[in-house]
DNA sequence: GGGTTACCTTTATA
DNA sequence: ATATAAAGGTAAC
């Protein structure tokens, strides 16, 4: 078992990163926290300024999890209101994962109009059905299967990972990834919009879901996914600034608005306000 | 172009 | 219990 210890200037709350529906293959059993990053198991367990953990070296923990970032001057740079100075206070510590892109893509086609344990189950079937197996610290698990491998997948095997409508989606964006291996890489290199508008060549990919991959799996802190929690939030905390904004589409007006303000890590803020629209005040 | 609607399946709520 | 709405939306009309 190996050790990293957190520096004293750097909050994370483990619990928190990986609960709050930003990746979907994490369960906690006896304190310890189980999942696959694609395609590398890996156990991580926190006491206080301690991160226990087995299956990956240090390195890729740090890059994982994020903590080479500086989460302090992150939430300093958007702290700007009670709202969302609220948000920041009650999810001290959550960081954004870097998780792999190919994973993030097809983990939040499956997101749409789904919650989070469905999703969960989701994915679950997706790795348990087409991904190697893979030797974990405390047994066998699933790798995420690779884009050939969803690409080639009969549509019986799909069916049974009770996908719905977006199993669809989800072959035909593994048959456009298998077929450009370099999707990931132009995306990486491009600026924000147009990295959202390459996502969006994805069946299945909005404007949402776009988002969040960047968010997830791209690191690009000016994604700003809106979804019914976030809209909900958003319109009742900052009406008259919505209000002010010229005519278009709601999705486009919230999210400009969110990088004006918010600034260059609105993406990060968007997170904590995500976990305060659903532990905080009820819908509506 | 913006507003509506169907879409698979599961879970929560009435 | 059995029905109905809602769920980290998207694509088609």
């Amino acid at each position: 078992m190996k050790a990293y210890r957190l520096a004293p200037d750097q909050p994370f709350d483990l619990d928190r990163t990986l609960s709050c529906g930003q990746a979907f293959r994490w369960q906690k059993r006896d304190g310890w926290w189980e999942g696959v990053a694609g395609e590398t198991p890996l156990c991580i367990r926190q006491e206080g300024g301690t991160l226990l953990y087995e299956g990956v070296t240090e390195a890729f923990l740090v890059r994982y999890c994020g903590l080479d970032a500086d989460l302090c001057a992150i939430l300093a740079s958007f702290n700007r209101d009670p709202v969302i100075g609220r948000a920041i206070a009650r999810h001290h510590g959550l960081r954004l994962l870097r998780q792999d892109p190919w994973e993030c893509l097809i983990s939040f086609i499956c997101a749409q109009n789904a919650h989070i344990p469905f999703i969960t189950r989701m994915i679950a079937s997706i790795a348990g059905t087409f991904g190697e197996p893979v030797g974990a610290p405390w047994g066998t698990e699933r790798a995420f299967p690779d884009p050939k491998a969803l690409a080639g997948c009969s549509d019986d095997a799909l069916a049974c990972c009770r996908l719905g409508y977006r199993a669809r989606y989800i072959r035909d964006t593994a048959r456009m990834a298998a077929a450009d291996p370099g999707w990931a890489d132009r995306i990486r290199e491009a600026a924000y919009p147009e990295a959202a508008r390459e996502l969006r060549r994805f069946p299945g990919v909005g404007p949402k879901v776009a988002d969040c991959i960047l968010l997830f799996g791209f690191g690009q802190y000016e994604a700003f996914p809106v979804d019914v929690w976030i809209r909900r939030l958003m319109v009742r905390a900052y009406p008259a600034l919505l209000a002010d904004r010229p005519s278009g589409r709601e999705y486009e007006i919230i999210g400009a608005f969110a990088r004006d303000y918010f600034g260059a890590y609105a993406g990060y803020a968007q997170e904590y306000l995500f976990l305060e629209s659903r532990s905080g005040a009820g819908p509506e």
